[in-house]
DNA sequence: CCGATTGTCTACCAAATGGTAGAGAGCTGT
DNA sequence: ACAGCTCTCTACCATTTGGTAGACAATCGG
């Protein structure tokens, strides 16, 4: 079974429909039934796959840390050594992500709101993919990331036009905080 | 019926306890019986006054708003005339709301998150309540807030301990904004 | 004193939801 | 060829949910 001709897996496309589903309606107010459907599959194939709606919402959670992760850190990577460079690379990759990927934040954000057992594990796997001696500091990054990415929405949701002065300065402040952090 | 002896009205404890459930566990995830009991009440009494989920909600927004508008508009009057001194009692009025009752500006979170009718009902709540003249700068100003108060819980869910640092950084964060913006 | 209105309750209900049980198709290694 | 494993499906089910219908007591205006 070759993945260049079978395309995505089951589980992978039950990963990604759950992702987008999850970030658009949030996880209450989206069924199982509502997932298989999107995937093109029944519900007790989704059961087969995670054994329950809770499992599920794990699965996506650690699937959309993993996607976060990796684009960060082939940024911070890309960047070189020079601490500066790279903690620019990291804010602008930020940026890129909430723009192309919404949903990446936006169930982040899902998984904090609901609290146990989404947000000890979304802490678990964020926690598990950080060098030690940044941990605090890019934790309080994550937090600030997605406190913008909050304000982006509200703005919308309130009727305010997407500002490029507002994301210039938060662009600003993302850079100010974590050159601090780190220095 | 004096009110001063029979209390809150039935319809102002079933908004309460409306407000603080959609806060905590979210709207989908809070089932009419859940308020109901927490008032102490049957469910057909919430339907006797709001005559449905969806309409008790827009009643929590706009109770929530009511609130958040009353008392910043109190520390802002309070403050006299100059505009410096105006800036900074709302900034300090929001923060003191923000720890005080934070349910008021997670079930605005909440109303957004959830799209229209919510978001759009709140959204003609907040503006009905703002002059005109500085409209687009008290949205912006309330949409900042909200994100703050989101990073703020999704710090504590990654386990960052309170930090006063950042609550003055936050502090200085919206200052500027909002001087800037009403220059 | 009485009819009408107000407010709360009991009794139901149709639909949706998360989850279980187990059948069957198709591939795999021997 | 066949035993077994992997994966998806049909059939069901118990519970919960938002909402309806209407009885019943209390209060109010005339």
């Amino acid at each position: 079974m070759s993945a260049a001709t079978d395309g995505p897996s089951t589980r992978e496309r039950i990963l990604a429909a759950a992702l987008d589903a999850f970030a658009d309606r949030g996880v209450e107010a989206t069924s199982l039934d509502a997932v298989a459907s999107a995937v093109g599959v029944r519900k007790q194939t989704l059961l087969y796959w995670f054994p329950s709606k809770e499992q599920l919402l794990l699965g996506v959670v650690d699937h959309a840390i993993d996607e976060l992760g990796r684009e960060l850190g082939v940024a911070a990577t890309a960047a070189g050594a020079d601490r500066r460079r790279r903690i620019e690379a990291v804010v602008d990759a930020t940026f890129r992500v909430g723009r192309r990927r919404p949903e990446l934040l936006a169930v982040v954000r899902e998984a904090t709101r609901l609290g146990p057992p989404a947000s000890t594990h979304l802490a678990d796997a964020v926690v598990s993919l950080l060098p030690e001696d940044i941990r605090p500091q890019a934790l309080a990054f994550g937090a600030q990331v997605v406190g913008i990415a909050t304000e982006a929405e509200v703005r919308a949701d309130l009727g305010l036009p997407a500002d490029l002065a507002w994301l210039r300065s938060r662009r600003r402040a993302l850079l100010a905080e974590l050159t601090a952090a780190l220095a």
